[in-house]
DNA sequence: AATTTAATTGATAATTATTATCAATTAAAT
DNA sequence: ATTTAATTGATAATAATTATCAATTAAATT
């Protein structure tokens, strides 16, 4: 982690402190392109021999989420949230059924009809989200 | 729950036990076109003056699952699991996202896509799954 | 109908991810 | 350098779900 506050920038936009922390999870999130929970943030870190406390971990990744720089997303049978920087980009997530990997697909076959359910049983349709099965190179051994 | 036992066959047929529990859970479940999560089911019973436990609701939901009976889903954003009967057919979620509730829709826009999809990043795709989010009518105001 | 046996249940403890609390620390403004 | 409000770490609390285990009960057998 050269550098040290390489997003001291998009912080303060955000109005929030720039600390070590907070530029080492961007970090992480900038250079990973699959999503990560918590837990695997937090373990990145003590592999970057960064000290730091689980919950603190969670603080930042919430913090950044409600700000929009970091999208929380998870997946069925699942039971943990995982995190990945905001790229700006509609997308979907590919989940692998025997190791749970998730990797992110570009693209979506989901705009006409989204014009088509418009009012469906008095709903305002405000967005959605796509999750598609499989199994992974990996697992197919 | 005059009958009592209306779901004989059908525990028999996936070798359960026919039991007063499980029988009325089938018939909320059967009735009911809004999945459900455990504790609703739960109140549901206590409503009908019907003395369980709620692992026991647990248990027999996941059972219930586990036959393909009942198919259990969850919302991202919601940390609790809701279980509707599987009628077999495929279908989709429309969420609201003020109140959380969640309604069933037919139809899926994305059969030509999943073939387009077959291989994709190497994956053998299996399944998918679309909620579509938006504000129901009673949060409408 | 009574007996046997394995499945089911209730009560409760354990687990797991996540959130709240609060005193101590630290970034940034002055 | 001082002040101040934000951030952090350590830990407790929460909430949904799962595991445990003795007591109960459905269904098979006699
Ligand atoms: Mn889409
Ligand atoms: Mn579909
Ligand atoms: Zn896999
Ligand atoms: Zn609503």
């Amino acid at each position: 982690m050269q550098g040290g506050s390489d997003y001291k920038e998009i912080l303060k936009k955000e109005g929030l402190k720039s600390t070590k922390h907070r530029n080492a999870i961007l970090g992480i999130m900038e250079e990973g392109d699959e999503p990560l929970t918590a837990e695997a943030v937090f373990l990145k870190l003590k592999d970057m021999n960064t000290s730091i406390s689980l919950s603190t971990v969670y603080r930042i990744l919430e913090t950044l989420v409600s700000k929009g720089v970091i999208i929380k997303s998870s997946v069925t049978c699942e039971n943990k949230a995982v995190f990945e920087m905001n790229r700006m980009e509609h997308k979907h997530h590919l989940v692998c059924t025997g190791c749970k990997r998730m990797v992110s697909v570009e693209g979506c076959p989901f705009e006409e009809y989204e014009k088509k359910l418009k009012g469906l049983r008095g709903f305002d349709i405000t967005g959605h989200k796509l999750e598609i099965y499989g199994v992974c190179p990996d697992c197919k051994r």
